[in-house]
DNA sequence: TATGAATGAGTATTCATTCAT
DNA sequence: GATGAATGAATACTCATTCAT
């Protein structure tokens, strides 16, 4: 009565070439963004296009799929690093890792920038991660390690920003990104250099404002 | 008296098209960015597929058609404030005006980021505006306006990235991103807070390094 | 009262734009073919494609004034070789004439190569063309220059197939197309050679035989 | 025990669906030309337009693969009679062969006559079975069955000439090329006729002799 | 369950033809 | 009458998705 005994063979495949695909996706998202062909993807797995569809029922699901992991580990580092002593290196740290997957993934900042490509899914991560990043602000901003006047929202859509900067130049330096980064962070350290203006409001959902159509 | 006496009739339609299709197209592509397509923008400017292939002989040409307006009118300003006395408020002023006319229009943004996307006269134009830059940021170092190890590319990539920073905000609030740039420039103001690492070579041209294939 | 006195100038430039259209399509479909586009004569006549539309209703009317020209033209010079004393030389100077028509002008070899292509007016031009021919033919066999069981028809059709035979090599050597009438000549004149199947039936029409559709 | 066994299920459908597609599109080219669309072809093979596309690449490809098909036919044809004793009936052999072929297919006429429409492989086949046809004229000349200034050459572009010549005709009879066959037939076995003009330099490749541009 | 052939809506682009000026 | 801008149907080709095997 336990699936295990009367579990086919089938079943082993099915996981196998799920994790065939996800790796294969992933990678192939991460070189060639979101527009990247099925048959690519299917290919790069080595399984043929009607199994991609099997297991995830449309291109999106299948992007939203390796975006939820992303975002996933993301947030656990976001999560570990609020029990830092130091939340302004705490900060600076997640920060790092965020420009460095966005850096490392060209589907991820093409669906990060544009709500519009955003699963449903997606956005609650994007808003579960938001708000950690939040907290992790929040404890920064007390320890006085970043001016009083930023907010987990700017942070968030910082790594953006800062990936953005880069991508003209990643190919001649993949490491260009951390130029940018901390030319960010040192303008997240300045104080009194007056407030800055257009505060976004708290606890700011970066999902799509607007029904589609 | 007026030389719009003389125009022969058709121009007035056409000069109407022309421009209901660079509006219809610079929105489209702000909105969508480059994929959008052909349909889509004559759909929007009212006219049929046809009548934006009159005024733009592909695709490529209309786009590059929005990005040198939007670089000329970026140029001439960044012209202009090379005259300036305050070479620091000069340089804040060309970000300024960078940033609005690139969040006017999102698909600036990709075509900086992707030389493959680009035309042969836009990248001369950005080599044009950057050689401008270039100066304008020397300018504000000598006067200790910005952090001396800050360049002209920076400056040049940062428009992208601060916009890129906005973008998920631009509905909610369409000044956000004078939020980010105050952000950007009070960290380029930073003195004391190290070297930036990864300086960017000088006179670093964003075109197409490698040739394709 | 006389329609000179009261013709405006219009009327003057429209002869002359009619004569600058006819030479402009003549040598655009001679060396384009019939795929030419109405832009291309427009423009190679110097006026505008409207103006075109206004003397030839449609670009198939246009076509077939050009090839009507050169139907006359060559049903002229066989109707002159009627005349002529040696019938055997008469018929190799109007195939002679043909085939170097058909060389000099390649939407001509496509319209008669082509049913499909055909006008009615065409049509029927090459119909008068080819009773011509027919007595041409008759006179030649009567004389003894070909032999008996070839018809008009028959010289008709070898117009096409010469130029054929040699338009691969019309690049290479524009007369090449006189070798390979010398060599259809040759066969014409044998005797006793048998006689040649599938006789074409006497004043066979060359016209589209099937309704189009 | 047959290998149809083995067959997965898929390809009967396929197989047969390739050959609705060839025996479609080899009448449209033969009926149409190469300017037949890829809608036209899929339609008569009752085939959606996707379909075409899996099975050849482009529709070069597919043109190519017809070509290629008759040229094999015909080299095969051609290499087999070189074997022949009687050289002159296995020259007749051979053009009724290419004669017959190309009145199967009009397309045929077009591509050989415009080295711009062909395929590197169609360029190679042609140059393979034009050698081919240059031993075997040899061979008849030799044995005196055709005048001694024919070339390989000449009996190639003939093919074609002969199938043009016949072309207005083929709705009426279909054989009527056998009589323009049997035309230029005798015109290749006259001797004492004189020597034919223009000869084409041995071994003339009848691809493009010059870059385009 | 896996396959990959078939589908058909979608893309950029061309061109004969129309019609407002 | 001449113009040339606008039209829209047509073309080759792509790709996410479906479904028979």
């Amino acid at each position: 009565m336990t699936d295990s005994a009367a579990a086919p063979q089938h079943r082993a495949d099915m996981v196998r070439n799920r994790r065939l695909l996800l790796t294969a996706a992933t990678e192939a998202f991460a070189e060639c963004g979101v527009d990247v062909s099925m048959s690519e993807i299917a290919q790069r797995a080595g399984v043929a296009k009607g199994t991609v569809f099997r297991h995830f029922a449309s291109k999106d699901d299948l992007l939203a799929a390796i975006m939820l992991q992303l975002l996933s580990g993301l947030t656990d580092t976001a999560a570990d690093l609020l029990e830092a002593e130091d939340a302004g290196t705490a900060l600076r740290q997640f920060m790092t890792a965020g420009v460095e997957a966005l850096a490392a993934d060209q589907a991820f900042c093409e669906v990060i920038g544009r709500p519009s490509l955003q699963h449903a899914e997606v956005r609650d991560a994007i808003g579960r991660l938001g708000d950690i990043v939040e907290d992790l602000t929040a404890r920064a901003k007390e320890q006085g390690a970043v001016r009083d006047d930023v907010t987990g929202t700017d942070i968030m859509l910082l790594l953006g920003g800062i990936h953005q900067t880069a991508v003209p130049l990643l190919d001649v330096d993949p490491q260009i990104w951390r130029r940018y980064l901390q030319l960010a962070l040192d303008g997240l350290c300045v104080t009194g250099a007056g407030t800055l203006p257009h505060a976004p409001q708290a606890g700011l959902r970066l999902d799509a404002p607007s029904p589609p159509g």
